[in-house]
DNA sequence: TGATGAATGTCAACGGTGCTGACATAAACC
DNA sequence: GGTTTATGTCAGCACCGTTGACATTCATCA
């Protein structure tokens, strides 16, 4: 199969054997996204699940328990399992709503922000060599490529990250 | 911070922002990559562990047992309880290396190649759509950012993929 | 030929993280 | 004052990763 597949037609570009590749390259490259932070968390007897509380409590600190659960997807068994955790450990804060008391808000104790900072630095170290090596062309086609995979409904908390 | 980050600058144009949108892109974008394939799964039984043993089966026919574990990097354990329910099932076929009488060559069967299709084509589909979203030079971009940031001992596998 | 090692399969146990279902409490709201 | 919302919790289950141990078959080499 001869055809490079970037004939510029907009409609024909896409060769089945681009397209295998795509999903190879993002089964690959997600296991080298998740590497690094992986061996940190088994450090300290954490998970992803671990993870991903924490990088989007110090996202939005103050964030709700149902804020949180929509953005990750899972029921509120399977977060409150983690969250448990990490405010036994003092990672995690919960503060009782002061509007609406049944609410609680949640942030990073300063345990909590060293560890986010330690994962997250292993990440972007990655993320930013993954940049360097492509160069500014390529990294804005990549999220435009990964925004345009989302699904409609993870895109809006995707989009409130700018 | 009201630096946009674009300048131009080769070493500065990564702000940390940019570096934790592109973390959280990649977690949203691979939500939405698995999302298909897992609801066609949940009807036949299988989990994600599944779909990329019959993935790289297809990819690479008569394929052996070891050259299944070092791409997917699970150990044998894990891989065998996958492959064997696959192929009590009928959808996979091992059979015995004619060369090396130890080795197991993997194929799918009718009935696996249905499936690896049904899968195959949800998810190109939606490939297809971001790539044709996001156009040819956002193609080459994503791919080579997601090719800089796998191992480099995974990356080895992907190139012979082209 | 006989020892060694490689390729594979299997049993058991455990851990992390999804899920469903059921139930409880506190607080807001009408 | 009844209903709904936000949260927490218990129990059980499924998937899929792990380690450790052991068995079988076969290639290879001294």
């Amino acid at each position: 199969m001869g055809d490079g597949g970037t004939r510029g037609d907009s409609l024909l570009f896409l060769t089945d054997a681009q397209l295998r590749r795509g999903i190879e390259a993002m089964f690959f490259a997600y296991r080298g996204f998740t590497a690094d932070p992986d061996r940190i968390l088994e450090d300290y007897g954490y998970g992803r699940a671990h993870h991903r509380a924490i990088h989007f409590i110090n996202r939005w600190p103050g964030t709700t328990v149902n804020n949180l659960l929509s953005i990750l997807g899972v029921t509120k068994q399977s977060l409150n399992r983690v969250l448990r955790t990490l405010i036994e450990d003092g990672l995690v804060e919960s503060a009782v709503g002061t509007r609406d008391r049944r609410e609680r808000h949640l942030s990073l104790t300063e345990r909590g922000r060293a560890l986010e900072a330690e994962l997250s630095d292993a990440q972007t170290a990655r993320m930013r060599d993954a940049f360097r090596r492509a160069g500014p062309d390529a990294v804005q086609g990549f999220r435009e490529v990964l925004e345009a995979m989302m699904d409609d409904d993870l895109r809006q908390h995707f989009e409130g990250t700018a």
